[in-house]
DNA sequence: CAACTTGGATATGAAATTCATAGCCTTATG
DNA sequence: CATAAGGCTATGAATTTCATATCCAAGTTG
């Protein structure tokens, strides 16, 4: 009776959440723009359970925001890319990420990722205005450089998913 | 174990997305942005039941995205509104706007809210591309209409939602 | 002044989602 | 043949969300 839903109306807001409205996948849609594809990477980096991320992988892809495609055919393994559509939603993370370092982060210790203006290789502001150039830059004209600390972050993420799996599937001990 | 957390890392979208990663909280901040600030006007036009608007409104405003204050001391009524930390979420609401109407639209049916450029009244283009001024217009200089078909039908849900308060708490039927 | 309405919620139990943990399957490797 | 890597799926418990009903205080009606 409620839930006027995602699809019986005209709003794109409602549409855009009905497929990118929650927390995974829109932690799963960061880390496929920041270049990650296998699986494993892609748990590591969000801390999704490795159903979660099946399952949300599989809605994506429905939805045509990723693509699957085998990278090796004889242990037949595959790696998840965005498509356009997919890759669109660049500055939604972007939005994100202004309003996170900006409302969010305790203090001032600098972004995750400095972003550079690919013309003038000038730093951003965090809202997208180049101080050297003195406009809005738009999303297809940055870089993106992470910082030495969220790369090391990251790195740690993956050496300690990679023990928490030598952990758990054998014999939990002795 | 798992879950790094919106906390445990420096990354400015898990951040975000701790405050306000699902659906409903998203379409709340919408609601706020178009100048709702009522409890039966968010649930109207959000599709929520009551005891979720009430959970996310108080979370929302233990976040401080979102204040509460009186607006009738006589029965005591409540209004919401966005503070300053809100209503700079406003460009991840331009970011799904745009990103639902490019790739979510059935097919061109026009915008359900026209944005204009402040600075010289043109519609701008829906990546906020103003055509008179040959820039990327910021948030804060543009001014949104509602299409009269989407006014319709949120002038529609209100209704719908009246009735359908009329008809749940008495007696069902007869 | 009893009955009803309005705005803003809370209570309850069922249904759906998510979680932690464990296991499976295929191929390669020792 | 035992083990490991990579990519998932199964299971049952814990948590969240839902639909529906109810509550409460203050006006309004009659």
């Amino acid at each position: 009776m409620n839930t006027p839903g995602p699809d019986d109306t005209l709003c794109p807001i409602a549409h855009s959440t009905g497929l990118v409205g929650d927390r995974w996948s829109i932690l799963i849609v960061r880390e496929l723009l920041m270049g990650q594809s296998r699986f494993q990477d892609l748990q590591a980096q969000t801390g999704a359970t490795s159903q979660m991320l099946a399952a949300r992988l599989k809605r994506l892809e429905a939805d045509g925001l990723v693509e699957r495609s085998a990278y090796s055919q004889r242990p037949l393994r595959h790696e998840y890319r965005l498509t356009a559509k997919g890759r669109h939603l660049m500055p939604v993370i972007l939005a994100l990420r202004t309003w996170g370092e900006q409302w969010c982060k305790p203090d001032g210790e600098g972004p995750a990722t400095r972003m550079f203006h690919r013309a003038c290789e000038t730093e951003l502001e965090l809202d997208g205005q180049c101080p050297t150039c003195g406009v809005l830059v738009a999303w297809t004209e940055m870089r993106g450089q992470p910082s030495e600390a969220w790369a090391d972050e990251r790195r740690q993420r993956a050496a300690d998913f990679k023990d928490h799996l030598r952990a758990a599937p054998g014999q939990p001990q002795d």
